[in-house]
DNA sequence: TGACATCTAGAACGATGCTGCTAAAACGTG
DNA sequence: CACGTTTTAGCAGCATCGTTCTAGATGTCA
């Protein structure tokens, strides 16, 4: 039919991934096309704008950072899904730094208001799997499903955590954090319990 | 002798942190200017750069925010001392909201080596009180310093309670995140014990 | 083999925003 | 009451970067 890609979009997230970890927050497009090979124009055949291309790498590292959160969330025993669901996050920090570091690009509900029309319906849907197993987390944790409850479950598992690895993303992750991850994790958790 | 500045360095140091505020990290000088009703060739003669403005900020959030750090740490009682530190984090982003978000703005591991160069003993040592009230917790809690014990107190203390405050910074604080911030400080103080 | 669609390649355009410049203004001092 | 100094006021230069455009290349399909 046509002549075929050089790049595909995946080379262009991955060298924008790189571009963040390389020149922080507001790596420009000549950089991240130097890092693929291609000329500056060659974005625009795969993403319409520069916002486009970062937030389809948020896009790409949250969905990516989702699959052990659900795999961790998903164990048959209550309490050691919560606390491996919690210890997925310094984990993930360690495993895929740079991507970590394209978690910090945006915040979802910042986004949800200033992202590119065609991309709202992503951004607003891409918590609904994680959602629902918090939800799942805690009817097995409690018994019971409260707004309040399910606040706390997600700070316990996921905001805290965040919080604590957050200083080290993008470099080392020290193991001792786990120790810190797991106890205040489960801090929290017991706040639910009264 | 000469004209009288019509505009305070302060001034504008309260205007970066409104535009800020308003239009996020990249908020422009000329925004900034528009706020204090000033020309934008005006900051020229407070700071040679926008950069000095910005960071300029960050160092007056930074110094305001220890005060009341300092304050609680000096509590007579030890665990007092610990836990009111802990929770003047959450109280601090709710009486300032816009300084807090200032305080985003940069990370001193960051600036010290990013920084203007006239800058940089500001950013370096804007943390040594902090440093040593650490260090005199530390001693009262534990009887002993370490680097390990150092590290936990300050995780306990700071980066634990401002892991969990920062999703809302800038807007409401709930009041429920205190307890979360009591329970997960001590829960990682305990850690020390061992 | 030729037409066509899609991509590369890189230059050009336009907007934005930081910085420096000039002229006028204001105020204390000699 | 001039003078010198410092600031206001706003414009202009300059660089950067996102975006668009044009020309040429390349591979597929009829």
């Amino acid at each position: 039919m046509a002549r075929p890609a050089k790049f595909t979009p995946d080379q262009f997230l991955d060298a924008a991934r790189d571009a963040v970890a390389l020149h922080g927050r507001d790596a420009t497009l000549g950089q991240v096309c130097a890092l693929v090979g291609a000329p500056t124009g060659s974005v625009y055949h795969r993403f319409p704008t520069r916002e486009h291309l970062f937030v389809g790498l948020w896009l790409r590292s949250v969905r990516q950072f989702h699959v052990g959160l659900l795999e961790a969330a998903a164990r048959p025993d209550g309490r050691e899904a919560l606390a491996a669901a919690a210890l997925h996050i310094p984990r993930y920090c360690r495993e895929h730094p740079a991507e970590a570091l394209a978690l910090t690009l945006y915040r979802q509900q910042v986004l949800v208001r200033s992202a590119p029309t065609d991309l709202t319906d992503d951004v607003r849907t891409v918590n609904d799997r994680i959602a629902a197993a918090t939800t799942d987390l805690c009817r097995r944790r409690y018994g019971t499903v409260s707004e309040h409850l399910l606040t706390v479950v997600t700070t316990a598992v996921r905001q805290c955590p965040y919080g604590l690895v957050r200083p080290y993303v993008g470099g080392e992750v020290p193991q001792w954090l786990d120790d810190a991850v797991l106890a205040s994790s489960t801090a929290i958790l017991r706040l639910g319990d009264s």
